[in-house]
DNA sequence: TCTGGGGTCCTAGGACCC
DNA sequence: TCTGGGGTCCTAGGACCC
């Protein structure tokens, strides 16, 4: 999609059509930034990350808004049900991008489905975006990037050598700054150069990626179009820069709880739980660390999660001022897969009484293995809570 | 008056196990 | 007389993307 956030809003409110608009965070704060921009206010320089104040200065006649996520994610989904008329093969990447795999309509052109999409999503949602037409998704990538707004360009292997690799190689999607500068160090700039050089001098400048940007370079790419892919997400964070930078310790606890909270509220809802939490601290001057730490048993509670980073922020922070908090939960898993991981070890986390702590190590010896084995039967046909207090009621009784 | 917040994937060293 | 080769898990951090 073409400028989402900013395009969302035009279509919001039409008064603001033809008019620089642009999203931003923390509008009346020092550390507001511009998520998005419409095209007017990209052609007065104002571009994505930019500070507030400086893109107030290139158009002083900027109209800025706050970010609306329930407004974006309700048109993101208006947008995916869409594309999801045409085909149930549509996997979504990010709010407002997304892979549609056409190859079942072999016998329709794919210029004339990506133009019916796109007049769609213009005509119904007042929304413009940029189609790329290609084998694989790389290519369609590239290709969608080629022409905006509302583009469509068709990519085919035989014209990588005209329209891909003449790019310098730091628009190659997956090539960043960092790698654009090592690249350039072995006199690599273009997407060509990428495409030809050594696979061995590639891998030992950039590991693993660097063959495979080459493969993508010269067009290669056998990732499929998962629609399923969404579904299993890595982690859960958030993230939050204070207003003023601190040292106060009441004042970190308080972040983290909200944090903790936060983060808790979004994990239960997907139902999930994590074993693995990071915390990140941004100090003052924007050197940045995280610190992370396996828990024994996957947590999703608030306080849970508190407690976890609050130890990994305390026993970490050289207590230099802090500018930025942040939790983070990975390894996810579903809740009821979680229980099915319980050992004999995490009961005795558990249980709060100490007699039944005692009658579990006896029982640990004797019996344990056998306790336990019953309690994952029960897990894999009931669901896994049954069998958790399944098993503390044997073991009490 | 510099640089937000949400993510994914990869690398590398140390501890530990067989 | 002095230490192989295979592997996993944990932690820290870098690069990249939207």
């Amino acid at each position: 999609m073409n400028s989402f956030y900013a395009s969302v809003e035009i279509a919001y409110d039409p008064s603001l059509k033809g008019k620089p608009v642009a999203i931003a965070g923390n509008v009346e704060e020092r550390k507001g930034i511009i998520v998005t921009c419409s095209y007017e206010a990209r052609a007065k320089g104002v571009k994505a990350t930019m500070p507030l104040w400086e893109a107030r200065k290139l158009c002083p006649d900027l109209i800025v808004k706050k970010p609306n996520f329930d407004r974006y994610r309700s048109a993101s989904m208006a947008m995916f049900t869409i594309l999801r008329e045409y085909t149930d093969k549509v996997e979504p990447v990010s709010i407002d991008e997304g892979y549609v795999d056409l190859s079942e309509f072999s016998g329709t052109k794919p210029l004339l489905i990506a133009k019916s999409i796109q007049n769609r999503l213009l005509e119904e949602l007042l929304l413009p975006c940029s189609i790329g037409v290609a084998p694989n998704k790389f290519l369609a990538k590239m290709a969608s990037d080629m022409k905006k707004p509302l583009g469509i360009s068709i990519l085919r292997k035989r014209d990588l050598p005209e329209k891909l690799w003449p790019l310098p190689a730091n628009e190659m999607h997956g090539i960043g700054e960092k790698t654009a500068e090592k690249l350039r160090s072995i006199q690599i700039n273009t997407i060509y150069d990428v495409a030809h050089a050594d696979t061995i001098q590639l891998k030992n400048l950039l590991g693993i990626n660097g063959a495979r940007l080459k493969e993508r370079a010269n067009g290669i790419d056998d990732r499929k179009v998962d629609p399923d892919a969404i579904y299993d997400f890595k982690s859960i964070g958030n993230s939050s820069t204070l207003s003023k930078n601190t040292t106060n310790e009441a004042e970190i606890q308080e972040v983290l709880r909200k944090l903790a909270k936060s983060v808790s509220v979004r994990m239960k809802r997907k139902e999930v739980v994590a074993s693995k939490f990071f915390v990140t601290i941004r100090y003052g001057n924007l050197k940045t660390i995280t610190r992370s730490k396996k828990v024994e048993n996957p947590i999703n509670k608030e306080d849970d999660i508190l407690f976890v980073a609050s130890h990994l922020f305390f026993s970490h922070w050289d207590g230099e001022p802090i500018r930025l908090l942040g939790i983070t939960g990975q390894d996810l898993v579903e809740k009821s897969e979680a229980v099915k991981q319980l050992d004999l070890f995490s009961f005795e986390n558990d249980a709060k009484d100490e007699p039944l702590v005692e009658l579990m190590n006896k029982l640990n010896g004797k019996y344990g293995s056998q306790v336990i084995k019953k309690g994952v039967k029960a897990n894999k046909k009931e669901s896994s809570t049954v069998g958790t207090s399944f098993n503390k009621d044997f073991l009490r009784e």
